[in-house]
DNA sequence: TAACCGTGGAG
DNA sequence: TCTCCAAGGTT
């Protein structure tokens, strides 16, 4: 893959005009509330995440108030959202903030780190966007978008490779707020022009030099294949989890009966629910923990 | 490292 | 209807 860092201004100019308003952007943002949304938005659209997200930072505007309360209103809170393992870990994550950092949201890479359910992406995304930090800020947005304009690629490869990052890194602007800019530019274009699917070239502030488009859309090999989802553990735990969601009080396990008939399934993955913490045992019901 | 972990909207 | 996809992380 050839250097192509002139891509960079246009890229930054085109989203100082296109950048969405969106809350966690806003000029009034705490970095609690980016880290809120980045834990909403992983694997998650912007559109499904804006109403829990305003929901959550009005009942916890700071870490130390979800802190003091136990995970379970966490995961009921998180609703529908999928995935409900991240509220668990942004509990987790609330609570580590509380003691060992005085319920301020450390400001760098390899603290945010070791915060439960933060990641490389989700590291490097909070201190850039919540701290101004210079940082390679490389999510699924940003694979695509210079897996297309510098490798000509429809897809970027199913997982992350030292290729990528290499030329990531080669991208980011020196100064650090300028950096921080360029994260959430590269991310908006992969997520409103350059999507996955029907992008929309012809409002590409980079289309004059994107090799994919210059090489005439190539499609190439399936870039992942999705386990199917109907009569999985993962469903049948979503529909376990949304009973006792429901729920004021512990359940008795006729009532997850009902919710997953097939008795094994059933079991094995309340079972895996009780391991993860997603669920606990009250005498002989169940309940959110 | 490959597999697992939810949910709902778009095409 | 059904497949694909959405700002990943953990084991």
């Amino acid at each position: 893959m050839a250097k192509r860092p002139e891509v960079v201004p246009d890229i930054l100019d085109w989203y100082a005009e296109s950048a969405r308003d969106l809350p966690w952007r806003a000029a009034d943002r705490t970095p609690w509330g980016v880290l809120v949304s980045e834990f909403m938005l992983q694997q998650t659209p912007v559109s499904r995440v804006l109403r829990p997200w305003s929901a959550w930072l009005e009942r916890w505007p700071a870490p130390a108030a979800l802190a003091a309360e136990p995970a379970g209103e966490a995961i009921r809170a998180w609703g529908r959202l999928g995935y409900p393992r991240r509220a668990l870990r942004l509990h987790a994550a609330a609570v580590a903030i509380t003691e060992r950092h005085g319920g301020e949201v450390p400001d760098d890479h390899e603290a945010l780190l070791a915060l439960p359910g933060v990641g490389a992406y989700t590291a490097a995304a909070v201190a850039s966007f919540a701290f101004g930090r210079r940082h390679v800020v490389l999510d699924t947005n940003v694979r695509r978008v210079l897996g297309r304009v510098i490798g000509a690629t429809a897809y970027p490869p199913n997982h992350q490779t030292a290729t990528e990052r290499d030329l990531a890194e080669q991208l980011v602007p020196a100064d650090p707020a300028r950096a921080a800019r360029w994260a959430a530019a590269s991310m908006e274009l992969g997520a409103i022009v350059c999507t996955a699917r029907n992008p929309a070239c012809g409002r590409c502030p980079v289309a004059d030099r994107c090799a994919w488009l210059a090489a005439g859309r190539p499609d190439n090999a399936p870039p992942r294949r999705g386990q199917s989802y109907a009569g999985t553990d993962r469903q049948c735990r979503g529909a376990l989890l949304a009973v006792l969601r429901d729920a004021d009080e512990p359940v008795v396990g006729e009532r997850l009966d009902l919710a997953w008939p097939a008795a094994v399934q059933r079991e094995r993955a309340l079972a895996g629910l009780l391991a993860d913490g997603l669920v606990v045992r009250v005498g002989e019901r169940y309940a959110l923990p």
